[in-house]
DNA sequence: AGCACA
């Protein structure tokens, strides 16, 4: 009766689904007659039920339907596996309510909808996702709005925040390293908003973008590839909407690290050729001719004639000191200029010295600019003494480059041109542009360079290594 | 288990 008069109510009679009657009688098959012959709805002790159901008959039709009590975080291909039989899912919104276990659906066309209601009224099957019984209705708005931003969107490049006190600290090319581990990083353009420190990753597809995504979104960037005293940083990351960044010149705040002869923005340099510019116009993690270089799994004897080998490479090396900190060991390396250890850091940050992941080397520019050595021996050397090469003399028998640990030359930009043919030595030496065809050793004039078109897989360790 | 603000 009650039905009846809702029936009547409704003008666009043949809107309302028929499954809804059909529903009512299921239901009335449903109801308790024989054990209570007095039940009625309107005078059960279930009217709350009864009103439910009043509820379910009030629902405008509309081919947005609510779904509720859905497993955890339902995914969009399991709402439209749901669907599917009915029509064409056009739109969803999942994880919806405090509990994220609502969802939204909206089918192509209003009879779709009505279709599924209809069937689940009247089915002794209820609607089902992983095996959890999950409750429809029509939604009461006519479409999903706003449904998926650009952050929901799979795509190849994603939109990271860098949050927390010193996120500035964060360079691009700590960000370049992170990154990395889950396969070539094609850009990345670095820039502020109200968010905060933003920045933009493109990868070759996003399957690889999702990877990063899954495995850092949340996570913080490793203490040790942060500068000393920068706070913890930690990522938030969505999918962008770009496919394919614009980056114009290489400087702080954007990287093509498929384009390494790209011009080095001249905004980024000044009248010594100093890569002066860090993000948004300050100097972030201020360069240095001094590098603190830190070695992680240290299986074998980092000496400091190794350190000085693999060091001298890239540039005229004025002096070495090594100290234990942190229970590891670390050292600091003086160059003449700035340029050098800008090459160094980019081209060895995040390698081994020696193949098989040990002796991995993490560099950051130290404040020091100029070491202040007190005395020669195994632990630091001032190579610009005129004794320094006595000082030298007794060779460590394990040094693996025996040959090259007299090659330190006062001269600066000459003795780096030479340096470039003795370098290609041992593991790490192979990787780092040792044929030459390193377009990065190749053209020393791209004093800033990016570190990025070095094979990234003596770093980390995969998606799941270097975070924490 | 009952309607979304990204």
């Amino acid at each position: 009766m009650s039905l009846k008069r809702q029936r009547l109510m409704k003008p666009p009679l043949l809107l309302i689904p028929i499954s809804l009657i059909q529903s009512n009688q299921s239901i009335n098959h449903l109801l308790p007659k024989t054990r209570n012959p007095n039940f009625s709805a309107s005078k059960s002790p279930m009217s709350s039920v009864s009103s439910q159901q009043q509820f379910r008959y009030t629902q405008t039709p509309s081919k947005v339907l609510h779904l509720r009590n859905l497993p955890w975080e339902c995914t969009e291909e399991e709402l439209i596996e749901l669907g599917k039989p009915f029509g064409t899912v056009v739109n969803t919104k999942c994880n919806v309510g405090a509990n994220k276990n609502q969802a939204f659906i909206e089918f192509e066309d209003l009879n779709q909808a009505i279709q599924m209601i209809s069937f689940y009224a009247s089915s002794s099957e209820p609607a089902q996702v992983r095996g959890k019984t999950v409750y429809l209705q029509y939604s009461n708005r006519q479409e999903i709005v706003n449904n998926k931003t650009a952050a929901d969107v799979v795509g190849n490049v994603l939109l990271v925040t860098v949050e927390g006190e010193d996120a500035r600290m964060v360079s691009i090319d700590v960000l370049h390293l992170v990154f990395s581990a889950f396969g070539f990083v094609h850009k990345i353009t670095t820039f502020e908003k109200t968010a905060g420190y933003q920045a933009l990753v493109q990868f070759s597809d996003a399957e690889t973008a999702t990877s990063a995504r899954t495995s850092l979104d949340g996570r913080s960037i490793p203490s040790y590839l942060l500068p000393e005293e920068v706070s913890q940083c930690s990522l938030k990351i969505t999918y962008s909407a770009h496919t394919d960044l614009t980056v114009k010149f290489q400087s702080h705040r954007s990287r093509d690290y498929t384009n390494p002869y790209l011009p080095v923005a001249p905004s980024a340099i000044d009248s010594t050729g100093q890569v002066i510019v860090g993000v948004d116009g300050r100097k972030m993690e201020p360069e240095s001719n001094v590098l603190l270089a830190s070695i992680e799994n240290m299986q074998y004897a980092v000496t400091l004639d190794v350190l000085h080998t693999v060091f001298v490479a890239f540039g005229a090396v004025q002096k070495i000191a090594m100290f234990d900190k942190n229970g590891g060991v670390q050292a600091l390396i003086q160059y003449p200029d700035v340029q050098t250890a800008v090459v160094a850091k980019g081209a060895l940050e995040g390698h081994c010295i020696y193949e098989g992941g040990f002796c991995k080397l993490h560099i950051t520019y130290s404040r020091h600019t100029d070491l202040s050595i007190k005395v020669n021996n195994d632990r630091s050397r001032d190579y610009t003494m005129p004794d320094a090469a006595v000082a030298m003399a007794p060779q460590p028998s394990h040094n693996p480059y025996p040959g090259n640990s007299q090659q330190y030359h006062a001269a600066g930009a000459s003795h780096y041109q030479q340096q470039q043919h003795q370098q290609p030595q041992g593991g790490w030496g192979q990787q780092s542009g040792g044929q030459g065809h390193d377009p990065y050793m190749a053209a020393p004039s791209m004093h800033q360079g990016p570190g990025g078109h070095m094979p990234p897989h003596h770093y980390g360790g995969g998606p799941s290594g270097p975070m924490h």
